[in-house]
DNA sequence: AATATTAAACAGAAATGATTGTTAAGGTAC
DNA sequence: GTACCTTAACAATCATTTCTGTTTAATATT
């Protein structure tokens, strides 16, 4: 994710407005490495708005989403996660507390499909999810 | 996943109790390399035993999940899925049209935990999901 | 700089869809 | 036959999305 301030130029050229929630979102997710779920990203801007919506979490997570700003993690079975952090990398989660971990490694030129199916799927990415306990849960 | 017979032994060793319902999901499932989420899984039940219910489903994969002979595949954001091969693979999925496909590759020798986070978190496996659109999509 | 305009965003409630919990009735295995 | 497990049906839950009327940010206009 940019910065806020650059991020809200980006927003401003995509035709969207700058609202004081929105930025009080942008604020909770900037710098961020817990990769909070939208109900933890909703508790902490509560903290400093209270009369935000639930409602406006969500369409904002999804807004930044579908603009590339931040990254949704399907790697926890029980609800999505987001990653201001657009930077390809991968993530370590524990079994117990679901903790989520950034993994900085570059694993692209290990990590292909094979041949055999190059020709008929295109890859746009890939996403490695380790899975383990860690040592507060163990 | 075991083959029906070896199954049944399986499941009994572990108290469990092989029903007329239990013996149609293991047929729909083995073999079964689509990566079916619960629903298709019940639809298919459904033609072979109309009168199966949407909860005996989903309970009998979720005791197939926890006694490890399938694997559920966190990978699609809307739902969950299935995989009766519970051999170490991979997988791609089209971001349209949400086909999985497996990938058998053994990536392991290239993908390790990063030596600094070792010691404090233990890795029971890693999973590979690459994204992209398959030639039917494209 | 203040005002009008308008499309976007808001809050709150309600709906949705996947998944899980409960319970009485029925089936499996010994 | 008995004990225990499983089933079906239903209700409940949880994350997420949709709906609706209201408000507001951004821009144009005065």
């Amino acid at each position: 994710m940019e910065t806020v301030e650059k991020l809200t130029t980006v927003l401003r050229n995509h035709g969207m407005k700058i609202t004081p929630q929105r930025l009080m979102i942008f604020k909770v997710l900037e710098k961020n490495t817990s990769h909070p779920s939208a109900e933890e990203v909703y508790n902490k801007v509560k903290k400093i708005y209270p009369a935000v919506s639930f409602t406006t979490i969500y369409k904002t997570l999804e807004t930044l989403r579908d603009i590339g700003e931040i990254k949704e993690l399907i790697i926890d079975e029980d609800r999505k996660h987001y990653d201001p952090n657009i930077d390809i990398h991968h993530h370590y989660i524990c079994s117990h507390c679901k903790k989520i971990l950034d993994i900085f490694e570059d694993f692209s030129p290990h990590v292909k499909l094979p041949d055999s199916l190059k020709s008929d799927y295109t890859v746009t990415g890939f996403q490695i999810s380790f899975q383990g306990v860690c040592k507060e849960c163990a």
